[in-house]
DNA sequence: CAGCATCTCTTAAGCGCTTCAGATGACGCA
DNA sequence: TGCGTCATCTGAAGCGCTTAAGAGATGCTG
């Protein structure tokens, strides 16, 4: 008792100091209703004197099988991940969601295997996965259904169990398709983030990039090409330039690259605004002016798509809506409900001044 | 036994299973030397056998008196707080150094008390609190000495008993006055984010904006401040816009508010590059030239700083060494160890683009 | 062959809490 | 007076795991 660094107190403890029995001790923080409103703050009381901060969460957690905290799955680092200002978006709806019953949200980087490592998922202490954007055979996905954690999947291919919210990426592809198309568009190129295993840093053919590991990867890539197919392009005319990462500055190089090819694309399709950015940029080294030379189009919506010069034609997604959605689903599964059927959130483009009629 | 959702089976089952003690089953899994290796790959055959996917977490907690998680602190929600890209960054820096040794990060975003709730941090299943430029008084910091966390601070006050890991702000502010002043600057602002409880979204005087909540807030207008004092321009000379919020957009309607005062500034001293980088759209939208007619400095050096048109002069910090520094203090303090002196890291002034010769 | 170290595995005591199933007594009502 | 009710509090069984201490068995040394 006179150690100078003394353990912090326990329920047992405080009961003790206050001469009652460790259930009331406890329900004094959990259940006020179980005894008088007179013990009760001789009990708060007395755990401000003692030190006693409230029931240790750990073994609260494994009383109650409960640990309010969500794990927040990433297919990158984070500093790569958060460089996306979707992320940001998406995982603040979710948070709030979440945040108003008391869940946080432990965040669990990916590796090299297209999501965090198996391992960290087996050990880490959630209720429930959320997995944004991994590859399809993410090691992570087996552990979370290993260990029988409820799930909710943003923008993947449908997990059985699992609940989803998703993105209309090939409409949205499709759509941006058409615009260029119309404005008389012939010559094309994509421009992809990683989306293989290893990373190529180069063109890949179209029939390559669909092998990608990655569902939304895929559906817009599909938007695309279908589209310019039915307009007469063939897949083999557009080049799909993969960078490695999502960076801004490699989306640049990965554009300088596509724009010194011959014949010059004269229109860009990019798969996220980070991209097109870097594409912009591209287009300033090379002396071509958006959109008299060239026409961009993006993916997103995020608010650095605004405020580029020149303000970036894009795909608009509801973001906040997506991260809100996933946030409802997480607690609806939380709560033993099963599953709700996936939803397809709708897009819409967005034209702003990087793109026009095509050259000549 | 027949129920169709089998609970998930415990060590107990597996080492009956097997015909072990529960010690044993335990050993296979943390201490691979206590038994034969045939005995077990014999437990961990069993394991898969039975969907047993390791020890809990929580209850391995429990029994370890580790989690194996940290909790990061902001003083914003999560949209907020990764929009600026040094967080981020930061961020990164700081997870990769901990996630090596095996620990996660669990994210406790702000409210409205310039951090987390209390009760949020009390019950945060976490090993140890890192604080990232909370307001000084925020409640989460009283709530984590309550409970007896160890703690990092990035970019706040001394805390007793805490690590700390600083910038040089007040330096980094002064560098970047002289070098205007070097220009011939004489009419200058300051463009802060939101430092005061409440949101004024106004002009404040120095002496107010020096209530800040936050240190680096305050150090950073020091060194302007007093800087400029030492050139012969009062204090009462110089507004200080403090937006609501930190946000890029805000930034500009700040800027436009400070760029139409008279006489209007030749020089904009901005708190953080995000502000800068409004601060250059409100230029654009008064169709003032930057460096010709305006000068605009920043802070922070992040990567979008160097993309703008014009580059932004700034302040460099090495953020990724802030962030690698607090891991590794906290993985100092989970060790067990004494919290070292506190360190201040050095900044820098990059010059590019966006500051130039005061105009006439 | 006694003595001792080593390897392998077990026993049992926690870690700090929640919660079901009572126990106790006061009170109202017939 | 007897009995059901209600409010209040307690006992004790977990939640699933780690780990110090120790028990046998085996092999080695002098």
């Amino acid at each position: 008792m006179a150690s100078r660094q003394r353990r912090h107190p326990t329920l047992d403890d405080l009961a003790d100091a206050v001469g009652v029995s460790r259930t009331t001790a406890s329900n004094a923080f959990n259940r006020p209703d179980q005894l008088s409103e007179a013990l009760r703050q001789e009990i708060l009381h007395a755990a401000k004197r003692l030190g006693y901060t409230g029931p240790d969460p750990v073994a609260r957690s494994l009383a109650t099988r409960r640990v309010g905290a969500i794990a927040f799955m990433l297919d990158t680092g984070l500093s790569a991940a958060f460089s996306d200002p979707a992320l940001s978006i998406t995982l603040d709806a979710l948070a709030t969601e979440v945040d108003a019953e008391g869940h946080a949200l432990l965040l669990l980087p990916g590796g090299d295997n297209g999501g965090p490592r198996a391992e960290r998922v087996l050990t880490a202490q959630a209720d429930l996965a959320v997995a944004y954007s991994l590859a399809d055979d993410a090691p992570a996905l087996h552990a979370v259904r290993d260990r029988g954690l409820p799930l909710v999947v943003i923008d993947q291919p449908h997990v059985p169990g699992a609940a989803r919210v998703s993105t209309d990426d090939r409409g949205g592809a499709v759509a941006a398709t058409r615009h260029l198309l119309g404005l008389g568009h012939r010559r094309f190129a994509v421009l992809s983030a990683q989306c293989l295993s290893e990373p190529r840093n180069t063109v890949l053919s179209v029939e390559e990039a669909m092998r990608s590991r990655f569902r939304d990867n895929r559906e817009r890539l599909s938007g695309y090409v279908d589209t310019l197919a039915a307009a007469g392009i063939a897949a083999a005319e557009v080049p799909v330039f993969e960078t490695s990462g999502a960076s801004r500055e490699q989306a640049t190089q990965a554009a300088v690259a596509l724009l010194t090819r011959r014949p010059r694309p004269t229109a860009l399709l990019c798969m996220s605004d980070e991209l097109a950015l870097g594409a912009l940029a591209a287009a300033r080294l090379q002396a071509l002016r958006v959109p008299a030379d060239l026409s961009i189009v993006g993916f997103d919506d995020t608010p650095p798509a605004a405020w580029s010069e020149p303000a970036l034609t894009t795909v608009r997604q509801d973001l906040g809506r997506k991260g809100a959605h996933a946030g409802q689903l997480a607690l609806r599964l939380l709560a033993g409900k099963r599953p709700p059927s996936p939803v397809t959130l709708p897009v819409e483009l967005v034209v702003r001044a990087s793109t026009g009629p095509a050259p000549e």
